[in-house]
DNA sequence: CCCTAAAGTCGACCGTAGTCAACTTTAAAA
DNA sequence: TTTTAAAGTTGACTACGGTCGACTTTAGGG
C-alpha cells in the first residue's frame, strides 16, 4: 500500500529542513532563497510556505533539534554535585560553543531568541524555557547545599547566570573578545556574580529607602 | 544667491531623516517602503540609496540623535555621590524607558546593537562606547568610595550591571515581566550583583582548579 | 558668457520573500 | 467502481530592498 497523507507530508516536511540544513549550511542564510531550498527539497516554493510561514521559521526548525540535542547531553553529563561555579561553566560553555560554531547562525538566532518579533514568538518561549527547566534544578540543589543563598529566588539567580552568558555572546559578535578568552571571561563574570561587586558583607548606606527582604 | 551645492545636500538628507521620523513613527518601520520616503522626502529612491546604505542605516540615523540626547540628559543630572545602586538605576532605566518608548524600534534597535551583523557595525560600537564611557567614571568613583571592591577591573563592573539590563529588556520583550515590574525586578537584579549570590563571605570549595587572583 | 567634468539625481530594473487562485491528489461515501 | 469535496501542491504574481547607467545640475576655467 502506498504511504498515506499524514506519512507524507512528514516526509515533505523532512525533506524541506535537509535541504535547509544542506543549503544553509553550504552557502548561508541569507545567500539561500526559497526557490532554490524548494528545488534542493523537490517541491514547488508555494509548498514550503505550507510547512512553514516564513524563511526564519525554517531556520528555527534547524535549530530546534539541535538545541534538544545539547540539552540532553547536558542534562546527561553535569555533575550534579560539583561547585556551581564548574556546573554553571559546563552548561554555558556547551551553549556558548554550539551558538558560535555557525557564527551566522548563531547570531540570527540570539537575535530572534532574545529580542523577538511578536508576531513569531511561539516556538521561542518553549526554547527559553527549556533552558530554564534544565538550570533550575542546579541552582535548587546549590541552595539545598548551601552554595547559593537560600532567600534568593531562583528565578532571579537563573537570570544572572542567563545575563552574564548573554553579555559574553554580544562580548563576541561585537569582537570585544575574542573566541580563546570567552571562557575566561565567562569564569571571571561568574565568579563576580557569586562573590558580589561590594566588599563583604555589603552594608547598604542607610537611607531610608533600601529594599526590603 | 542660491544655496551652494554642500548646503543643498544637508538639507537632503535632512528631510529624508525627517520623512523616516514622520513615517517610521506613523506606519512603524517595516511598514514604510523606501519608496513612500522618498516621495515623502520629495527626491528619488536612487538619492535616498546616496544618502544612506541600508534601510536599517536610515533607522539608526534616527535613533543616534535621540541616544545622544539621553546621554547628555543622563551625565549632568546624575548624583555623583549617590550610592552606586541609585545611580545605576537612574541610568538604566532612563535607557529602559527610551528604549520601549516605541517597542518596535527598540527590539530592532537591540538585535542590531547587541548582535550586530558584521557588516553594518560602524556606528554601532560608537554607541557601545558611549554608554561604557558614561558608566565607566561613575564606578571608578565608587570603587573609589569603597563600595565596589577595589580589585576588580572597571571593565566587568560595568559589564556585570549591562548584561543585567539586557536580561531586563529580554524579559521585557520576550512578555516575562510587564512594563510596570521593570523597576523592581532591575533593583532586584542590581542588589543581588552587589551583594553576590553566595553566603558571605564566599568560600569556593577547594577544589585544586579554583580561579586565582 | 559658454563649455566641461565632476557631483548629484533619478526611476527602470533585478532578485527575493511571501501570496493566491487554479490545479492535482486523496480517501471515503454512494 | 464512480463521485466528490477536502487536502495538498503549484508557479505566476505582488511588493519590496537595493543597484545601475542614463540624465541633470553645478562650479569654475577659458
Amino acid at each position: 500500500m502506498s504511504p498515506t497523507r499524514e506519512q507524507k507530508k512528514k516526509l515533505t516536511k523532512k525533506s524541506i529542513i535537509q535541504a535547509a540544513v544542506k543549503l544553509f549550511g553550504e552557502k548561508g542564510y541569507e545567500n539561500t532563497s526559497i526557490e532554490q531550498l524548494a528545488k534542493e527539497a523537490g517541491v514547488g516554493k508555494g509548498t514550503v510556505y505550507s510547512y512553514f510561514s516564513t524563511k526564519r521559521d525554517i531556520f528555527y526548525a534547524f535549530c530546534e533539534g539541535e538545541l534538544e540535542y545539547i540539552h540532553e547531553q547536558l542534562a546527561a553529563k553535569t555533575d550534579k554535585n560539583a561547585p556551581i561555579l564548574e556546573q554553571m561553566m559546563t552548561v554555558f560553555m556547551a551553549e556558548f560553543v554550539y551558538i558560535t560554531r555557525n557564527p551566522e547562525f548563531g547570531r540570527l538566532f540570539m537575535q530572534e531568541m532574545i529580542f523577538p518579533n511578536t508576531l513569531s514568538s511561539k516556538s521561542n518561549e518553549e526554547q527559553i524555557n527549556k533552558y530554564f527547566e534544565m538550570i533550575f534544578p542546579i541552582l535548587i540543589q546549590a541552595q539545598e547545599r548551601g552554595e547559593i543563598r537560600k532567600e534568593l529566588d531562583p528565578l532571579h539567580v537563573c537570570g544572572h547566570f542567563f545575563s552574564l552568558f548573554l553579555l559574553l555572546t554580544h562580548a563576541y559578535y561585537t569582537k570585544m573578545i575574542p573566541y580563546d578568552e570567552a571562557e575566561k571571561t565567562l569564569k571571571t563574570l561568574f565568579t563576580q556574580a557569586l562573590e558580589g561587586l561590594t566588599p563583604s558583607p555589603y552594608i547598604p548606606e542607610t537611607r531610608g529607602d533600601n529594599h526590603e527582604q
